[in-house]
DNA sequence: ATTAATGCAAACACTTTGCAATGGA
DNA sequence: TCCATTGCAAAGTGTTTGCATTAAT
């Protein structure tokens, strides 16, 4: 057992459920999210060590924090640089994978440190896209 | 005068303080920063109307919304596609102009309603990466 | 045994909203 | 005049923090 023992911190029953709820998660789930998944079998966490085990998690590179959904964080367990759309409408988030590529430009790389590097888009997914509600009274067109 | 009638709602002076304000500032300020700036000359403006104009202007496709700060949003009167990066430590937000390049693959372009798209990238900028303190113990490494 | 992590509640920061008063069109 | 906009205050949401209790190493 423990497979995740490395980290760097101690591995509490509640860490290791936040860890193995994201193994693997492409769902780019919310702090809330991963609390209430978790509290089915878990009853006593609590959405503050959620937010902090995310935070110890993230300060050691071992997950992303994800901004583009400008209402809340999101969390990626994918540390790999890759790309991200944000459905402006049901507010999923799809991994864009390998598909799309950039190159940095040349002054940047010298004279700045870079950490992270990702294509970020906003639209409509294809599901919302057909639905296409006259919901354009609320729509925020992001980024 | 009046070069923003074609807006599409009406010229108060708070709304052509903050257009002005804006207008061509490459400084991604956040609604707060905004309204700071113009409370010495319009003493009478309050928060709230800054963020609804903010939305207001960015319903009508005035103004890109950032969401590449994770501590607030900032606001960009450049709408043209491009792209940022975000320095983790002075929270400065530097455009990347036309240097950067990329190609969005087929598929998306076709099953999915693209609306922007960007480069993000996050970092140290150069000053910051020279003074390089040992903060690392709060560094968030966001993205 | 020691030190770090948990869980609760309170505090925080940013953003939105209800509503009466105001002022553009 | 009429309807949109303002400004204030209160409420809403997501996130962080202080602290006593608990548990991992």
């Amino acid at each position: 057992m423990h497979k995740y023992k490395d980290i760097g911190f101690a591995l509490t029953p509640q860490r290791i459920a936040i860890l193995e709820y994201l193994d693997g998660n492409k769902g780019h789930p919310s702090a809330d999210e991963i609390y209430k998944a978790i509290l089915g079998t878990l009853p006593t966490m609590s959405l503050a060590t959620v937010y902090t085990t995310l935070a110890a998690l993230n300060k050691r590179g071992k997950l992303r924090m994800l901004t583009i959904d400008p209402e809340k964080r999101r969390y990626d367990p994918d540390i790999a640089d890759h790309s991200h759309m944000i459905c402006i409408s049901c507010k999923r988030i799809i991994d864009l994978d390998g598909d799309a590529h950039y190159a940095l430009p040349e002054a940047l790389v010298k004279d700045f440190s870079v950490l992270t590097c990702s294509i970020e888009l906003t639209g409509l997914c294809p599901n919302c896209k057909q639905q296409e509600r006259a919901s354009t009274e609320e729509d925020q067109y992001v980024r």
